[in-house]
DNA sequence: CGCCGCATTGACGTTCGTCAAGTCTAGTGG
DNA sequence: CCACTAGACTTGACGAACGTCAATGCGGCG
């Protein structure tokens, strides 16, 4: 085995538990690197895929952050969702043979090549991968749910307050801070995909920065007051 | 074979084309029939599943229409989605083995029980049925991706015009009008898949009569000038 | 016939968008 | 090393779109 196989291999990765399938037999845990063809680097504001490009791969992502957005005939857009490190992103290239959607990284990035033939065919023999890409596609189903149900019925505050803790609740899942991050987006990006202009974002932010809930230098934010956050983002009626 | 059998078998059915794959062989396509254990009627109003309930299976729509939503602890909700015949639902379920939402009938329907262990199997033995799954997955995904952009950017004539625009669409595909249509849902349940509220369903319904895109009669919409309202669904920008 | 849920319409209020001015920061080139 | 610039961000004043509250109409069902 050289070096090289050594470095891109699934059963060797330390991001594996976010991406893959954890219960696997040994023989398994092997078949899976037939998997992750190559990888590939991303800079920074450079795509991913674009929509109407062909499909023929999701990505795992194993360095940087993404965002993936649609857009409209008259060049509106609307990011839906941010990605980070152990997340799956092309799953919308599947029912059409096509990206209906584009993928830009926002830093400097790295993902893992993932042939869909190929994991078509992996899937149907180890069970445990088949359940796990079915479990993948149904978390996205549900997480645009919970987008939905934000776009649909929350405030400005509310929505920035529930972004913030989703944010920081990944980024601790990865092994950072519990109530620190950088953002890797945009005042406007985040608009975007919380439905409100860039200036709605910044002022409900300072908003935020009075009521002592968050410190925010720039990109850098700290939440203080992580209780008074949670009941931001989600209000008890008082009427 | 008994009347019964013929009966609830995919093999047999007229929605087959809807839910099912289309390129299989005739030995696969008898397969097909082990994959519906029942049929379950539901009546109007009735739940075909709840938030917190265990999944256990996916259901094909034969006959009525559904709204699913999501709710926060609150009491806010928010419709997801309106599903009619040849449609899956339940695929919320898979992630975490129960339901995150809530299934309703609009109408008095029925529907196809589809046991996912059994789903899980046949797709591993039926390259087209697997290709399926991942298909109808992946098109729930980019179908909210347009709800997103719909409820992120959008003003209330473009949401509305939108809806009525793939309603029709829709039953269309199906056999009905492409200019008629009966809602099966409320102006707060239309309201509430939009984001905006019952009176400005309403209001804006109105409009377009005032404008002479549609004709309205309670539930009963007649479009009246399509062009229009694809112009109202997708404006240009002006400025 | 009368009730109830659904829908319509009007008056008014709130939230967020728009427009504009100005600040801060990082990166660039003199 | 520092001035300069471009992009990102902040803040204020104002307005439009949509929500809220309330009154009324309509149709179907018991």
């Amino acid at each position: 085995m050289t070096p090289d196989t050594i470095k891109i291999a699934c059963s060797n990765c330390n991001l594996r538990e976010l991406c893959m399938p954890v219960d696997l037999q040994p023989n398994e845990l092997e078949r899976l690197d037939e998997l992750v063809a190559t990888r590939r680097k991303v800079k920074r504001k450079e795509l991913l895929f674009h929509n109407g490009e062909r499909f023929t791969s999701l990505f795992a992502i194993r360095t940087g952050v993404f965002k993936t957005r649609v857009t409209t005939e008259d060049g509106r857009d609307q990011v839906t969702g941010f990605q980070m490190a152990g997340e799956i992103i092309g799953l919308d290239g599947i029912v059409n043979g096509q990206h209906s959607c584009d993928a830009v990284a926002l830093e400097d990035s790295e993902v893992c090549v993932m042939p869909y033939e190929r994991l078509e065919e992996l899937s149907r023999e180890v069970t445990a991968l088949q359940r796990h890409v079915h479990q993948v596609m149904s978390r996205e189903i549900v997480r645009e749910h919970g987008v939905m149900l934000l776009l649909g019925s929350m405030r400005a505050e509310e929505r920035l307050a529930a972004f913030l803790l989703n944010l920081v609740q990944r980024l601790h899942a990865r092994g950072f801070s519990a109530t620190e991050l950088i953002l890797r987006m945009t005042r406007e990006e985040i608009g975007s995909y919380l439905g409100l202009k860039l200036e709605t974002v910044s002022r409900t932010l300072s908003k935020f920065v009075e009521e002592g809930v968050v410190e925010v230098n720039q990109r850098h934010v700290r939440i203080t007051d992580a209780e008074a956050l949670k009941r931001l983002a989600n209000p008890t009626v008082c009427n």
